[in-house]
DNA sequence: GATACTATTGCAACTTCTTGCAATAAGAAA
DNA sequence: TTTCTTATTGCAAGAAGTTGCAATAGTATC
């Protein structure tokens, strides 16, 4: 339960204290590798810290996202979850199956840069979530109809 | 309140109903031109038909998102807002101010036939949200820091 | 190590959103 | 116009997410 300790830095620059409620949170996302919803994350972390409530895992999420050390990425629903940060990539997420894959931000460069341009915005979000079909479903509707 | 009266036929074609509860959500977000979160729009449609509960808002938003009358977006905090369907545009949302432009999905299409290629996926959602910094907060940012 | 400052947590109450099921009513057919 | 089918609604209970505030506990300083 040391892993969340290499985050402390990056908090303690910003003058933001390392808590164990954080660090729990930071160590099941970090071991996770895929995303996780708040009452996942809740969940699990509660294991370990028995008095935690679900109050500060969303507060705790949303303060984590803010600072960069994880990631929010909206589901279909509107709701959201987390992962721990790491290079910028997207999903695309299949409408009907859920299924998902990452695409690599570099993929979508140009088009960021566009989007920037036209825009007038910078910074803009390289985490994003888009929705579709994948192929698997593809077949399925032109059979099925 | 007869405007909802024109999407009668894009329902019966698909088998469905149109109700008097589904032409009040259709009125307010025809009429309203922006998007609106589920609690607005009962808040408003309450006011036509007492009776309205709020489940009955939230199903029937997702139907008729489901049937393309209406686009659903997803705003900062990851809930959903809902305005009535119009050409394919997306959002781009500033993270800091809330300040909000339209993009036409005509500029990003190279970018989602690029990542139909590469994904396999179709019909990729063509009205995304993407935050990022709008021009104003950039300046203030790098004025105050 | 003790003290002080204040970021952070937990509590409690509340709002928003979801689900299953019985009752209702839109629209097709007679 | 009446009857019938079943899509749709409202109810009630519950899950998920939010907010304000007093108590707690990191950490900088002495």
């Amino acid at each position: 339960m040391t892993c969340g300790t290499q985050y402390t830095p990056q908090l303690h620059a910003r003058g933001f204290r390392m808590t164990p409620q954080r660090m729990a949170i930071l160590h099941i996302l970090h071991h996770e590798g895929t995303h996780l919803s708040p009452i996942e994350v809740y969940a699990r972390a509660k294991e370990v810290l028995p008095g935690l409530t679900e109050t500060t895992v969303y507060r705790s999420l949303e303060f984590l996202c803010e600072n960069g050390l994880v990631h929010s990425a909206p589901v279909r629903g509107g709701h959201l979850v987390y992962e721990i940060a790491q290079q910028d990539h997207h999903h695309v997420v299949c409408r009907k199956c859920g299924g998902e894959i990452q695409i690599e931000h570099a993929t979508l460069e140009k088009v960021y840069a566009e989007l920037e341009k036209f825009s007038g915005f910078r910074f803009i979000d390289s985490h994003m979530t888009f929705f579709g079909l994948c192929p698997e479903c593809q077949k399925l509707d032109s059979l099925g109809g």
